[in-house]
DNA sequence: GGTTAGCACTCCGATGGATGGAGTGCCAAA
DNA sequence: TTTGGCACTCCATCCATCGGAGTGCTAACC
């Protein structure tokens, strides 16, 4: 082959393509016979141009006389230059639809939603994160008296979302010290993060509530410990049972790790946001993962994106032979979609007063 | 032998015991010659004990010429007159305390933080579950403006649990309509069921909010929405990567139909309410299951109690071997320790101010 | 009567060839 | 450069063997 080291012949990339298909479809290793019906030669060239395959890595041999294996490089040739586009039925689409359409008001419940479907769709484990989101900062507090001693706090974030607390003291105090309360914390702590609450702000609290000075101490305490509990970041997975119809996780100690790392959710979080940087897909086949229980693993997803940021992922885990055409339009439309959700476009079917939208109302 | 059918002689639940110990430790039929160290009897003796309580229908014989192995029935009998008592070591206590007393203010994360813990302490799969919620009741309104045409909804439940929703319309309104909003929301819609509100009702509301009655129409849907959207119930799973040590689940259709199950989670969660009724613990012990997947599972678990009313049920899954023991007791004290989180007694070391008790808040 | 020693029997699981087939590598011819 | 042919390799399957663990049963024993 007068080939340069890097550049495949068209027929090579025919091969294989040929291949990394079939071994996707059927998972055993693929001898030089059945390929003959795709490409226009004998099973002796076919032979040949496998064996420089192999010899530049794209392929692998469980053992001589057995078929030829893509190897992870020859995975990655595939998604990066091989596969092909693939539509989705009819039927997908409008289970994309009909599921994820139902008035989803909640992020949390849109993405578990997801991961499901993402899963069933694909028939691999699927699975949704929310990123850990940064401290927050309450641009607006609210007290609602309940009874004597008991009341709501509301923290308004200025991303939109909103906490709340139930709060029962044992000090007496009616409506009016509630109210007094909520203004004083909208007057000293709005926009302010922990660390910018000083001394002096407390006394000042205090001051300003006069007998009900009492309130402020549990009070800022507690609005501390929600703000800093934030979010802490969520993995949510779906269909883990699939894996076990792939024989690449019929050994245990395999699927052990996979499912391991799947509970170590850590691990797959920051891997994925690591990987989500820049591409519009990640996909993380075997090593090229950072955690070595997915070295037999594809990770791919796609992350979903609101105003121009991430507000979460979502995406499918199996066996390096994966399908890689389907799981990747499968995303597509499922961010797609999600990310119609979440914008500000869905009309309500009501006499003449215009749509509300519920944003996403996330809360801890 | 001249026992009654129904009663075991003191050797017969000797020999029942040795051997659901013995299996349960090793997982492998236990044969005549290893009890002899325990019952002070011959092999033969013990042999003839066996034959008896297999034909009584407590031990099976995996083919002739194997050992014996505790039946279902065997392992009922065991849960219900035999385990017992296991003393939790020094270690584990503090585990439970150390984990879970951090303070933690969120019934969600309690759970999940119990079911983590269940796992890793019994070393099966263990689960934590909220039961679902009847639809609630609103017994408070109120309406934070935030922009113009934007706002948030707070509704607090009689059970103290909160929702919120942020709206967003794109009506024109001040800050005095939004206040006007949820004064006429607490003054009308307060108390009642979704079914209650009725037409005159509406219109009612309208004429309250004057020119501001467009408003009026989105919210009830939304509120409509955040009551019947109600809490599904929720089952978190930890942990099921421990059932792959035992070789009950190496078969790959045993396991996949247990993990397929976990993932429905509506059954377990049916199954559990149903066997949840009186009893202290619930052990639900093989084809006891109504799910025919848990069929070759043992599902133990314990509910949370706070005020008299069930809020939510750890457990653990593992095979029908298990350590119960073990089991009984871990769940005892981490049902323990999470009653004592959710009961109003944490102090809080502060000055002078009484200690304020958050409540769970739970929301959706 | 219950208990025990002994013994023949059963059955599983591991071991260890044979066997056949799929697939390759290589060579020589086209 | 491609192709047909052929020897070779290696795995997967099957089958037979064999040892051991454990049993059931019987006869002796207390």
């Amino acid at each position: 082959m007068e080939n340069g080291e890097r550049v495949l012949s068209d027929r090579k990339k025919q091969i294989l393509k040929a291949i990394v298909d079939a071994h996707i479809a059927g998972g055993e290793p693929i001898g030089s016979k059945v390929l003959m019906q795709q490409i226009a030669c004998s099973s002796a060239t076919i032979r040949n141009e496998m064996a420089e395959l192999e010899e530049m890595g794209y392929l692998e041999q469980p053992h001589t006389s057995a078929g030829r294996v893509p190897s992870e490089l020859g995975y990655r040739f595939y998604v990066d230059s091989l596969v092909e586009h693939y539509a989705m039925t009819a039927r997908e689409i409008a289970q994309i639809n009909q599921v994820l359409k139902t008035k989803m008001s909640e992020l949390d419940q849109i993405l578990a939603t997801a991961s499901s479907l993402a899963s069933n769709l694909t028939n691999y484990t699927g699975f949704a994160l929310k990123p850990r989101a940064k401290e927050i900062t309450v641009v607006k507090y609210e007290a609602i008296y309940i009874a004597p001693g008991q009341f709501v706090l509301v923290m308004v974030a200025d991303d939109g979302s909103v906490k709340t607390r139930n709060v029962k003291l044992d000090l007496v105090f009616d409506s009016a010290s509630v109210a007094r309360l909520a203004s004083t914390l909208n007057q000293y702590m709005t926009g302010r993060r922990a660390s910018e609450v000083t001394l002096p702000t407390m006394v000042a609290m205090e001051e300003a509530m006069a007998e009900d000075s009492g309130l402020i101490g549990p009070v800022i305490k507690l609005i501390y410990e929600a703000i800093s509990e934030s979010d802490r970041g969520d993995l949510k997975v779906t269909g883990v049972d699939r894996l076990l119809q792939y024989p690449e996780y019929s050994d245990a100690s395999q699927l052990k790790g996979v499912l391991g790392a799947l509970e170590q959710k850590n691990d797959l979080m920051d891997m994925i946001s690591n990987a989500a940087a820049d591409k519009p897909h990640g996909i993380v086949i075997g090593s090229e993962a950072s955690v070595k229980e997915m070295n037999n693993s594809t990770v791919v997803f796609k992350t979903i994106v609101k105003d121009g940021k991430s507000v979460g992922a979502i995406g499918v885990i199996g066996p390096l032979r994966m399908d890689y055409a389907k799981v990747l339009a499968t995303l597509d439309g499922l961010t797609g979609n999600i990310a119609d959700l979440l914008s500000d476009t869905a009309a309500l079917p009501e006499g003449g007063t215009k749509a509300p939208k519920n944003d996403q109302n996330e809360e801890k």
